[in-house]
RNA sequence: GACUCGGUAGCUCAGCUGGUAGAGCAGUGGCCUUUUAAGCCAUUGGCCGCGGGUUCGAAUCCCGCCCGAGUCACCA
């Protein structure tokens, strides 16, 4: 087949045709066509695009070209556009190809609006064939729905999916609006290192790699964090990033390695005024993109309704059904846990353990919005400890939807000394195992003895607030390319 | 990482308890000047994911591996 369309490719070129032109001078697009009444059609209009259906009935024929708004039917007659034309260049165009075609505008027996083409320009062949584009009435026939191919070749997926692109743009419109919200707020969007002498701001284990000249070790960033709050010691009161952040660990219905994340840091604001803001943000994201009333995973929910606060230990405690608070080493809990017939894995330290019955028992239950407050200290190194007094808690706030955790933000620690004793604790669990501890950054560290003020700061997963705006299950379903293995050869 | 399911033509899929690969669409040739999954006739096309084994004979049975999906485990 591939052979057939090299034949075609060179026979044009020898009948003088240039099956890859420069450019095209389009005046319509697909949909500017649609649902125009007779009197309103253009005198004459030149439309690009792939060629995705092509029925030929001797000396005239339909297509549909399909642009990124969608498909346009021609009618290609032969006494109209010549005798060689279509003979020598429309009869050698494929499903696939590009083309631009100028003529007027005409509604056929059957109503479809359809442009006559009397001109026809090739602008580009295509060497092999698409995976199944034919479709009625929105429907395709033989649908391209291998997962795999779909993801390895987008492009595919796109051309003959429609809805695929739909959740794209909706992506785009999602992060545009964000960055409105922030901007309208006063908050100033930066850009902060993605390869890093010292990675942190977060529980995960990072991609390393060398950078040669320097003969340097450095780390992908697993977070924004501790750089953004540099720029708040720098003066900056109000920042945000939209940024890809690198964790190497599984993947799954919910985690890709690479990943988008929005981090805003606010300073003279608390975790309260930052969990109001949030609200309202996804709220009004959520409003600007289809509704608050959402269907996601079998669940409905809806953004609109005041979101549940509960405190950690609570809601813990509530479906622990015993004041876990009181237990305080990994020894503690790995027996209540085997006393529910709970297996924690062995060698967890009581952050980790205490961490996987939230996840156990706690996540599940919190389908509709919820912020989780309060937090135990030891899984919260960059948190400030709370105002009440109990020195075991810090003011944190998790929001979770669907089960699943939408967002991450805390009272920041601004005490110097403090954040110096908490991440050398982290040091100690690294040194003990843990691989996702978070290593000492003396250069934040000496940023922080400068003096930094008080400040709230979020992070939030934009994938997933995509994949629950536009009902995907899957977040490979919200990234063009999602990490595959490699094809075998 | 564990388990389950899957990988056959460009796409969607058949192929039963082993006998040497099939359909529709796409492609190619022919007919057809308002079709729309256009139609009619003819026809090309396959390391049956990879490697090994059993067998006279393997797409089919057995073992190993690769890739994907789903579930679980870990993380956002």
């Amino acid at each position: 087949m591939r052979r057939v369309r090299r034949q075609k490719l060179a026979e044009l070129r020898e009948l003088g045709y240039d099956p890859f032109p420069y450019s095209y001078p389009v005046t319509h697009h697909s949909s500017a066509l649609q649902g125009l009444e007779d009197d309103q059609f253009p005198a004459e209009v030149h439309i690009a695009g792939r060629v995705v259906s092509l029925r030929r009935m001797g000396k005239a024929s339909f297509a549909h070209l399909q642009d990124h708004q969608g498909r346009q039917q021609i009618y290609v007659k032969r006494d109209i556009l010549g005798d060689d034309i279509y003979r020598d260049l429309f009869g050698r165009v494929d499903l696939g190809d590009f083309l631009g075609v100028q003529g007027r505008v005409f509604r056929t027996r059957t109503g479809e609006i359809t442009v006559e083409v009397a001109r026809m320009e090739l602008l580009a062949k295509s060497l092999r064939p698409l995976p199944g584009v034919k479709e009625k009435d929105g429907t395709a026939f033989d649908p391209f729905e291998d997962k795999e191919q779909r993801y390895r070749r987008r492009y595919l997926d796109l051309i003959a999916n429609p809805d695929v692109k739909q959740v794209f743009v909706r992506r785009a419109q999602v992060i545009r609006h964000l960055r409105e919200l922030l901007d309208s707020e006063g908050f100033i969007e930066v850009e902060t290192p993605v390869l890093q002498p010292v990675y942190g701001g977060a529980s995960a284990r990072p991609f390393k790699t060398y950078h040669n000249t320097l003969d340097q070790t450095l780390y992908l960033r697993i977070a924004d964090e501790l750089y953004l709050k540099r720029l708040i010691i720098g003066g900056f009161d109000k920042v945000y990033e939209i940024a890809k952040n690198f964790r190497n660990e599984g993947m799954d219905k919910s985690h890709n390695p690479e990943f988008t994340a929005l981090e805003f840091y606010w300073a003279y604001a608390d975790y309260n005024q930052a969990m109001d803001f949030t609200e309202s943000l996804l709220r009004s994201v959520a409003e600007s993109s289809g509704g608050t009333r959402l269907k996601f995973q079998g669940q409905e929910l809806d953004l609109a309704v005041p979101f549940a606060r509960h405190s950690y230990f609570e809601i813990l405690n509530k479906y622990a059904d015993k004041d876990l608070s009181r237990l305080d080493s990994a020894g503690q809990l790995n027996s209540f846990a085997a006393g529910r017939g709970i297996s924690l894995e062995k060698d967890l330290n009581y952050g980790q353990a205490l961490n996987k019955l939230f996840d156990l028992l706690v996540e599940p239950h919190l389908v509709q919005p919820t912020f989780i407050v309060d937090y135990p200290k030891a899984l919260s190194p960059l948190a400030k400890t709370h105002r009440s007094g109990n020195a075991d808690l810090v003011e944190r706030f998790e929001l979770f939807m669907a089960g699943m955790e939408f967002a991450n933000a805390f009272s920041e620690l601004n005490d110097p000394l403090d954040q110096r004793e908490r991440l050398e604790a982290q040091a100690q669990l690294r040194a003990a195992g843990d691989e996702e501890a978070q290593p000492v950054d003396e250069d934040f560290l000496e940023a922080q003895e400068y003096g930094m003020p008080p400040m709230a700061g979020v992070g939030i997963g934009v994938d997933r607030l995509v994949m629950l705006l536009t009902g995907q299950d899957s977040i490979k379903d919200v990234i063009l390319f999602p990490a595959m293995r490699p094809q075998q050869p």
